[in-house]
DNA sequence: TTCGTATATCACCAATCGGTGACATATTTC
DNA sequence: GAAATATGTCACCGATTGGTGATATACGAA
């Protein structure tokens, strides 16, 4: 007896995650630009209409990727594993490894360098998200570990500063090599990075 | 004796110039996304046919324009209007007017920005030729100033890594208004940036 | 097994995209 | 003047976009 082989489960939940990770993969693959319906759906190997019918929509499914992913570092990472240890390291040596480790952070995050450069470009419930948990999380994370009673220096401007530098330049490192002289593309390029932002806070700390 | 009101003059220098300047203006409303041939041609006036038989396509049009443009600040214009008398500013005030002159001159340029915020995104023969002045003018205007013999510092990583992150939070600034609590589409947020940046000169010059 | 419903497929829509050929009219050349 | 050419208009193309209604089929409950 001939019996027509079911090609495919019907499972919503099953479909549901195909069509949220395929976000992912083509916002990896080609960035926001590629973000379209058809173009996900293809990618989930599904057909366009479910996003309509389970998201209400690309917008619908974008949020439900944002509220999958950890995108952003977790105050772990950026601490390097032990808050503890974190904690307990010289004010100059804390900041020099939180730069490191953001830096690192960030370079092993293609997905979140995407949606970095889509924040550039435009507002959606998924930047707006990625936004309030970094926001919130760096605030955390400063207030946790570099408030300064000393008034002579505005340490949040200054790390600030730091971390607006790096993501502009791990953004800009997807597409050129050189800036300003510093090749961006290697490690060494981000050795004298790093060695400049340790300068930059040894000598700011002298000033507390 | 009834005449046809000729209504357009047909002059083939007029026409590219209304297409080239065409690109500008939406790109200063629409930023990158809003660039297409229709669009151009529409907000031009002109038959977007004109686009490829005067520029080859859209592409050659958006070389043009790049062409036509004084996207970056000049030298002068970074050094506050006079370089003799920059030149002999101490070297700390120097850096902080340099800061300060290059934050006001990407805030009043939304046209670079909204360049800027295509070189995020992907390459062109109008990003190559913002990357390419930059480069050239920020290399010149470096070796001009702020060559220092001394090697205890990296003073260019160091400007690079300001440059970066004022960049950054101006491109910021056109969809969010707090970066790390600091409020980016204030003076005063600004001023708060601006001092932190001379927090770190000063600390930084300190150590050569 | 039967039947209702959840799930998925498919064909199609209007709008817009980049791009082009045929034609009309103005300007220049002879 | 007429002829040649430069310039501009218009209608149309195929491909792709976001979006939807009708229909087929698998699954779970009875």
């Amino acid at each position: 007896m001939i019996q027509k082989r079911q090609l495919k489960v019907r499972d919503r939940q099953i479909t549901s995650r195909r069509l949220i990770s395929a976000v992912g993969s083509i916002l990896a693959k080609k960035g926001f630009k590629g973000v379209g319906v058809n173009a996900v759906a293809r990618e989930a190997g599904v057909d366009k209409v479910l996003i309509y019918r389970y998201f209400n929509g690309l917008e619908g499914l974008v949020t439900a990727f944002g509220k999958e992913g950890d995108f952003w570092p977790s105050s772990l990472e950026l601490a390097g594993g032990d808050l503890y240890k974190f904690s307990q390291t010289p004010l100059e040596e804390r900041l020099s490894v939180f730069a490191a480790n953001f830096i690192r952070s960030l370079q092993k995050r293609p997905m979140t360098q995407a949606i970095m450069a889509w924040e550039i470009i435009e507002t959606n419930e998924l930047t707006d998200e990625l936004e309030r948990v970094r926001e919130e999380s760096i605030m955390e994370f400063f207030q946790m570990f570099f408030i300064n009673d000393k008034t002579k220096i505005d340490l949040q401007a200054i790390i600030m500063l730091m971390g607006a530098a790096v993501s502009y330049l791990i953004l800009r490192s997807r597409n050129i090599e050189l800036y300003g002289g510093i090749d961006i593309r290697s490690e060494q390029g981000w050795n004298r990075l790093q060695e400049g932002i340790d300068q930059i806070v040894k000598g700011v700390l002298k000033s507390v």
